[in-house]
DNA sequence: AGGTACATGTAAGCTGTTACATGATTTT
DNA sequence: AAAATCATGTAACAGCTTACATGTACCT
């Protein structure tokens, strides 16, 4: 599995940047949809890449902030990134604790049920608004067809949410009923 | 997020099972598709579980083998798990090596690029054909829903790679073609 | 004056993965 | 007879998260 220092190669190579705004990438950016990182594991995993020679660190603009640090893939963080990409990928990996939650949804409180459902519902709507207004927007390829990728699933699952919600909501308020 | 051990009190609170059974279920059953875990870390959840009361080893069958052990969640256990299911479910989490390389698919070989495009779509064929079979079967109302979003989702994610897959291959060939 | 956004970094701890170690039973 | 499946467990390691620690700049 991919891990944080390539994550930030990906960044780096489409653009120089310093870590927080690395880690705005995993938590707007069009990366954001299948990976993440937070500022733990980012600056550590830019000092080895900077140990590594992987990166380099730019000198400083003297009208920016004298604390920022920008940093710039090399060529032989390039290779790194390339070999990264032509390996066998491992298998996605979902982690859903609304997934769990639904999963036992008939035993649940139906208040809870109905907000866990209208909350993603909300979030997915969301989504969905920003991929599609970003979609008239250039880019390359492949930000593209992930973009569409993306944008393809998180409509289905509005979809099929928005439909079905008041089964499963349905189901457990019988199961409250039976209780009483 | 939820833990490995919740995990297991998941699927205990259906039915019992032992740490091997366990593992199949996250690698074949309903919740795979959201969830995941090794025996490295169910086994030594379950003696855990086992320390805190919250599951029960009951005592084998003498036909069964020797060295199986089949574990039964308690009361304490199913109070445990239903606070879990109750909390505000932390937002889902996709890794996803896949969506990575197709980001960069572009400046990809067009072969290993077309190789993981092709595995992909056979991988969510299979999945679609098994969520497909499983959807008559009888279930609980949870089950069935969490069957259908996933299914809507992996249907969507065919449906585009299909469509989509020769515009980023062709994408990718340009790019050949113009870097010789 | 206060809040938000910008900006970096470390340390401790938690979690989970991988490799190792072992062995029985069933199927081909 | 070999291979696959069933079956459990530990130890070392890798990786990431959380909390802590610090401070500037801009906006209202």
């Amino acid at each position: 599995m991919i891990d944080v220092k390539t994550l930030c190669l990906g960044v780096l190579s489409r653009d120089d940047a310093s870590g927080y705004e690395i880690r705005k990438e995993f938590e707007d950016g069009p990366l954001s949809h299948f990976s993440d990182a937070g500022f733990g594991s980012i600056y550590p995993a830019l000092k080895k890449l900077l140990e590594d020679g992987h990166i380099i660190m730019l000198p400083q603009g003297g009208d920016s902030r004298p604390d920022k640090k920008v940093y710039r893939i090399t060529p032989a963080g390039r290779h790194v990134l390339y070999q990264a990409l032509t390996r066998q990928p491992a298998q996605d990996k979902l982690r859903s604790d609304l997934m769990f939650m639904l999963f036992f949804g008939h035993m649940l409180p139906p208040r809870h049920l109905d907000r866990i459902l209208g909350d993603r519902i909300d979030h997915l709507q969301r989504a969905v608004e920003t991929l599609e207004r970003s979609a008239d927007r250039p880019g390359n390829a492949g930000e593209k067809f992930v973009d569409g990728l993306s944008l393809a699933t998180y409509k289905a699952a509005l979809t099929y949410l928005e439909e079905h919600r008041h089964e499963l909501v349905g189901a457990a308020l019988m199961e409250n009923k039976v209780a009483e």
